[in-house]
DNA sequence: AACTGTCGCAACCGCAGCCCG
DNA sequence: CCGGGCTGCGGTTGCGACAGT
């Protein structure tokens, strides 16, 4: 595998490397420690650059590489990660024990980020991608029909739009980018079998949606109108309230808000998504005890990723400071 | 069986940043 | 401050494996 060998004007050796040639590397950095890259290789006897060996070694000669498939854990950390860090791979490795950034990188190139496509979602901003849905008929829909709250945040959009409309046909774009973020709730609904057919809380679920539904009206009401005082229209209820009130999910703090291992110090204003990532977080963690065993087929398991929708709260990282 | 297209991944390339004289 | 050397990072390449026809 790899390119084929060839020699560059220095005379030193390119392309896959041998066993024997690892052989060689592994002995010579038992025995002396990696460091000093570039007189390395003539000290271990390879003729090789400096930089090959290096990145043999980080990449693939390391004792401490975890070699094989990714896990779920991994896939969801990388996403996160991602959303946070961008293509920051060796920030996002550095996360991940044993595993490497151009291995990381590797698999979000193969794997996650053609997913995420599928999934509708840009595996860059990690937001809903344009769709082609009718402004009409995302106003006249029956999402919001059950929720007062909602309802009166799609009759101020509503407005909103009526003010804009002329900036928005000027602008095609951020008019598709509203259709798709009304549409997004039941888009989360119709296709995320993996968040919501399998919850026992339908009132849950709800709200988490309307939640990330909100929250991206809410960034592109800034975004239509960055300057203008038209957008404080927008005023968004504060779910969390709502949501402890009534379902008793007094275990999130407002003030620490627990995401996998790390306790992150939030801002009160953002606290409520933090929240909704922790809820996506336990599900996940009780879904994950009712998969199958790891040692179950592969099949299997790619079986259960390749339907796996990942929930949009989890793309949807604030607070990136605190969390670094 | 032969051919073609696609995928996965190891390895390379170029650049940016850091360090040191 | 400046310039050269070195390291590390992210993007890209290209081959082997595999699936589809």
């Amino acid at each position: 595998m790899g390119r084929i060998p060839c020699s560059d004007k220095n005379g030193l050796k390119k392309g896959p490397w041998t066993p024997e040639e690892d052989q060689k590397l592994i002995d010579y950095i038992k025995e002396h420690g990696y460091g000093n890259w570039r007189t390395l290789p003539k000290n271990a006897g390879l003729q090789r650059c400096g930089k090959s060996c290096r990145l043999r070694w980080i990449n693939y000669l390391r004792p401490d590489i975890k070699r094989g498939r990714f896990s779920f854990e991994e896939e969801e950390t990388i996403i996160q990660l991602h959303t946070i860090l961008g293509n920051k791979w060796s920030a996002i490795a550095a996360r991940l024990p044993g595993r490497t950034d151009n291995e990381i990188k590797n698999y979000w190139n193969t794997h996650i980020r053609k997913r995420l496509l599928r999934m509708g979602i840009d595996p860059v901003t990690h937001s809903p991608r344009l769709d082609l849905l009718d402004i009409s008929s995302i106003l006249n829909s029956s999402m919001f029909q059950n929720n007062s709250h909602l309802l009166s945040s799609q009759m101020n959009l509503s407005r909103l739009l009526g003010m804009q409309q002329q900036s928005l046909l000027i602008n095609p774009e951020l008019l598709k980018l509203a259709t798709s973020l009304f549409s997004s709730n039941h888009q989360l609904q119709k296709n995320n079998p993996y968040l919501i057919q399998q919850s026992t809380n339908f009132q849950e679920n709800q709200c988490f949606n309307n939640q990330v539904v909100q929250n991206q009206m809410a960034a592109l009401v800034q975004d239509i109108l960055p300057f203008s005082d038209d957008a404080q229209l927008m005023q968004f209820p504060n779910v969390e309230e709502d949501f402890q009130a009534n379902n008793n999910y007094a275990n999130f703090s407002t003030q620490n808000c627990q995401m996998n291992d790390y306790y992150v110090p939030v801002q009160q204003g953002s606290c409520d998504q933090f929240i909704m990532d922790n809820m996506i977080h336990q599900r996940q963690q009780q879904q994950q005890r009712q998969r199958p065993p790891p040692n179950s087929t592969t099949n299997n398991n790619e079986d259960v990723r390749e339907n796996i929708n990942y929930p949009s709260s989890m793309l949807n990282f604030k607070n990136v400071d605190e969390f670094i």
